[in-house]
DNA sequence: ATACACAATTATGAATTCATAATTCAGTCA
DNA sequence: TGACTGAATTATGAATTCATAATTGTGTAT
């Protein structure tokens, strides 16, 4: 008999899990501030208990930083964190586009197509928030096309690292231009099937987003 | 006043963290097996809490998985899980390689050289543990010379998933000597500092060790 | 006022307790 | 014997309690 799925309630620090980690990528939670333990188990309505045990694991993920007898406080981002993180995202991303090439479905590539004309319009709108979002679609389209989950968790626990960091998106009209013909070379590629290519093209784009974030900040 | 460093007590959950992992690394927790929380806690002399906040850990990293109200177990080594895992570890020791090459003090490039020769002195005498070890060693040693830390971490994390595979020592002799081979070709562009080459040669390693194995489970 | 000492308060780490779900086991019936 | 039922036991998830560390607040002396 196979009627239907068992029921599975998921655990609280599980879904405590998720739910912190959002507070602290969205931003809701700043960097370097304390997590209020107390007012997040009212808020949420749970014990201390499995709030607790989300956060230990907020903490191994990187985005949260326990101090003995001090608490739970938000990671804050540094620049020799993005540093470091940046180029491991690069390596994981030329992965991930050697990877889409050989196993993307036509129907996956061609719904990353259609997050790029809708990037390209947010562009030409200089539409900010909603180019992020689709640009996000496009990175994590070929991360699912990819069809490694290691990989995609892998990837999904650095780029919650990165996005922190609001400045991000204080991007230059002029980079902004050259990260769109960026993309346009990325969607040629996946569309050609180039694994090689595309891998270098993603790896290339990140090694020159993160180099304008720094040109910005000096 | 700086006369000493302040005294920091490890938290109970985070040596259990370490502890446990290395339990389930180690293989003394088998995989598929359940954990027995009682008993660990038994043993460490802790109570349930800090236990269990540490198996929460340990399954958000892949060790472990926490069945709802049926406790944990220690997760189970797939083919598929492999076949996900090996290209992103050769990934990341490729990203490790280039930045070997470009940061590594000499000093520390000398070491992995004379791990490099313990391992070739262990295969003469066919020294399975022994070679292991210091495989593992040069590993890390490139892992370290790189001197990128959110790159160590996540390999650290990925490695320790694959190293559980104990099938992984029942390595052929002719594949045992093609491996030692490829370790010559990977200190000397290690030696050469062409960090191209050394990624190269080592992604490939990756590559030839998981072909070797499936050859030898199918 | 300002710096300090010390009590009161609060927060944290960890053990314990409690309700409930899962498992084991004895007893019953085919 | 072997499958089923239901009580007894055990394990789990989560709340609560408790000891201790950190912080805050108050009074005192300079």
């Amino acid at each position: 008999m196979n009627l239907a799925k068992p029921i599975t309630r998921p655990s609280l620090h599980a879904e405590l899990v998720d739910r912190v980690r959002e507070l602290i990528i969205e931003g809701t939670l700043e960097p370097g501030t304390k997590i209020p333990e107390k007012d997040l188990c009212e808020s949420f309505g749970v014990s201390r208990t499995p709030m607790r045990e989300a956060l230990k694991v907020l903490a191994n993920e990187g985005l949260a930083v326990l101090e003995p007898n001090r608490g739970a406080w938000v990671s804050t981002v540094t620049m020799e964190e993005l540093e470091a993180t940046f180029p491991v995202i690069a390596a994981l991303e030329r992965l991930a586009g050697e990877l889409a090439c050989a196993a993307a479905t036509d129907a996956q590539i061609s719904e990353i197509r259609s997050h790029h004309e809708d990037m390209v319009a947010c562009f030409s709108t200089r539409n900010r928030q909603e180019y992020f979002r689709a640009n996000q679609d496009i990175h994590d389209g070929i991360l699912a096309a990819a069809g490694n989950e290691v990989l995609s968790q892998h990837h999904k626990v650095l780029a919650s690292r990165v996005k922190r960091a609001r400045f991000l998106a204080n991007i230059s009209d002029e980079r902004w231009q050259q990260a769109v013909q960026e993309h346009e070379g990325i969607i040629a590629a996946l569309e050609a099937r180039d694994g090689a290519e595309l891998g270098q093209r993603l790896s290339e784009h990140l090694a020159n987003k993160f180099t304008a974030l720094k040109a910005r900040m000096a």
